[in-house]
DNA sequence: GAGGGGCATAACCTCAGATTATGCACAGAC
DNA sequence: GTCTGTGCATAATCTGAGGTTATGCCCCTC
């Protein structure tokens, strides 16, 4: 142990001699810390027993540090005082280290979190609290929200911005259900389909019907069979084979490559905006964040090519 | 309270984490600390949140430090190790202040303590360790006595000492006793009254035979009805009015003045020589010891003029 | 002389800090 | 590849240090 506890059996009895020692009255002493008056005569009589040490001359109501006392209870609040100036400086820099970040579920759950383990490898010491969005117009200065995730040209006021993906969007189920309903040779064929749609309330993501038209496919009605909260339900739906969801190429990725999801069709739509990485322009960023910005670049979000599978010519 | 409490609810989890720092393990931290692994575990998660800092790396059986835990760990050991530091050296002042003192049992209660306010009032730092001792041969460097006294002629090898009071001895009784048993005229006439004796194992004070012998007043054979194992005891006895006691003169002074005794004779013995403060020649003095020394020897113990009472003539 | 205030102690209570039981993860040995 | 050992983590439970209440003592003020 360290030999400081040799001396003094809790460490916690100099909180209270240190408050009784500044107060000159163990009564002040106890409503200070919240304890009764007796609680603090008994620590004050171990610590003295303890140590040895006459810390206080008793004085019927007027209490007196003896010279000992008085010496240590200068040593002692010297000792807090810095105790609290390295924990408040450590909580303020870790404050600075700690990036909060803000995406969609999606995004979260099917783009970041299985490529976070590299992050931590690389930057074990960047903290990041990932908060879950479901808005495309978050004030990020309002919600002090260092580094998030936005749809379009790039160009927003009082916002720095990054490139980060490219908007590309196509239809995709498991292969249990190409087998089984397949098989899906053009657009139109879609129709014929378990469409999997979702509507985010603030969020603006092209759906089911403007994929259609852009394909020339005219859709009078759509049937809404299934309606999800965001495109994280529909997605992980198809997975399920549960029906046809538009996935966003770069969240369905990896589900691709696992093989749990598969491209019924080769067309796909490009909006000719992007994802890209924003920040806040009116503060200089956080080391942590621009390590994170500088990582997420890294991914190459856009690499890898998708081939449309499943029915595609097989003998 | 101080800020530092509302940082970390308990100093004691500081014990703890710098144990666990040092050793960079929580079990060989527990083992230190005498308590279980989990207990260890706990706590520096507890410290963990209350601070919002996360302080070490866990990395299967290996523990790394954080940069802020090593921040916070080198912090606090340098704390602790000045906080030890500071208490430690108040203990060797303290035991440096402390004055081990050795006299009678007689001399403590009946002339020390009634006047050892006055001592604290001067010197309210110093402390006194007093033991009451029965013998006259005390070896004061074996037995790390810094003060004593000793009767004879001052002179004593390794011995540095100090005149403190005449060896005077006078028969001292109850006024009730005198009045009951009385007059007294003459020292013959003590042999028809009940002489209070005392005999210590390991010193030797005038007793009564020679007290009569010195009065010539030949003693064929003394009564011996009381015996106490200390002049202590045979005073006592005599205040209650049990017999007549022979007083060192600076030993009744006090009872006589507050008339829980009285003179029976004015006869009274000087043997020449006179109680000496002592201390060891062999290491400088405290300063507490040199206050003491000094303090003894300005209460004039000889001070004081003793009138016989009880059967002078009065109107 | 009575009342008020603050420290001290005894007797008692209770929950923070400890325990035990057990799980998990990983490295090393075989 | 499997098994074993080690160390950290957590849940459930336990218990005694640190708290409480009750009360006494001492001294000052009115």
């Amino acid at each position: 142990m360290h030999r400081l506890r040799s001396l003094i059996p809790s460490a916690n009895y100099l909180f209270c001699f240190e408050a009784a020692a500044r107060r000159r009255s163990f009564t002040a002493a106890a409503q200070e810390l919240n304890v009764s008056q007796p609680a603090v005569s008994k620590t004050i009589r171990l610590l003295e027993e303890a140590t040895g040490l006459k810390l206080f001359r008793r004085e019927h109501t007027r209490l007196e540090l003896t010279a000992e006392g008085q010496r240590l209870y200068k040593e002692t609040q010297e000792a807090f005082d810095h105790l609290h100036m390295v924990i408040s400086s450590l909580q303020k820099k870790h404050s600075n280290d700690v990036v909060r970040v803000s995406f969609s579920a999606s995004f979260v759950q099917l783009w970041l979190l299985p490529r976070l383990k590299d992050f931590k490898a690389k930057h074990p010491d960047v903290s990041l609290r990932i908060e879950e969005s479901s808005r495309d117009d978050q004030d990020l200065v309002e919600e002090d929200i260092d580094l998030s995730a936005r749809l379009g040209n790039g160009k927003w006021p009082g916002i720095h911005s990054w490139r980060f993906v490219t908007e590309e969007v196509l239809p995709v189920c498991s292969p249990d259900y190409l087998r089984d309903h397949g098989p899906i040779h053009e657009p139109a064929d879609l129709l014929q389909h378990t469409l999997l749609n979702f509507e985010e309330r603030h969020r603006t993501r092209l759906g089911w019907r403007e994929w259609l038209e852009r394909h020339a496919v005219p859709v009078a009605r759509l049937k809404q069979d299934f309606v999800f909260t965001d495109a994280l339900g529909s997605i992980e739906a198809a997975v399920l084979g549960q029906g046809i969801a538009l996935g966003w190429k770069h969240l369905v990725h990896d589900h691709i490559r696992a093989g749990r999801l598969v491209l019924p069709l080769q067309e796909s739509y490009r909006s000719g905006h992007a994802i890209h990485i924003i920040m806040p322009a009116q503060r200089p960023p956080k080391r942590g964040t621009e390590l994170f910005r500088d990582w997420l670049i890294e991914q190459d979000a856009d690499a890898g090519v998708l081939q449309p599978t499943g029915n595609a010519d097989t003998g």
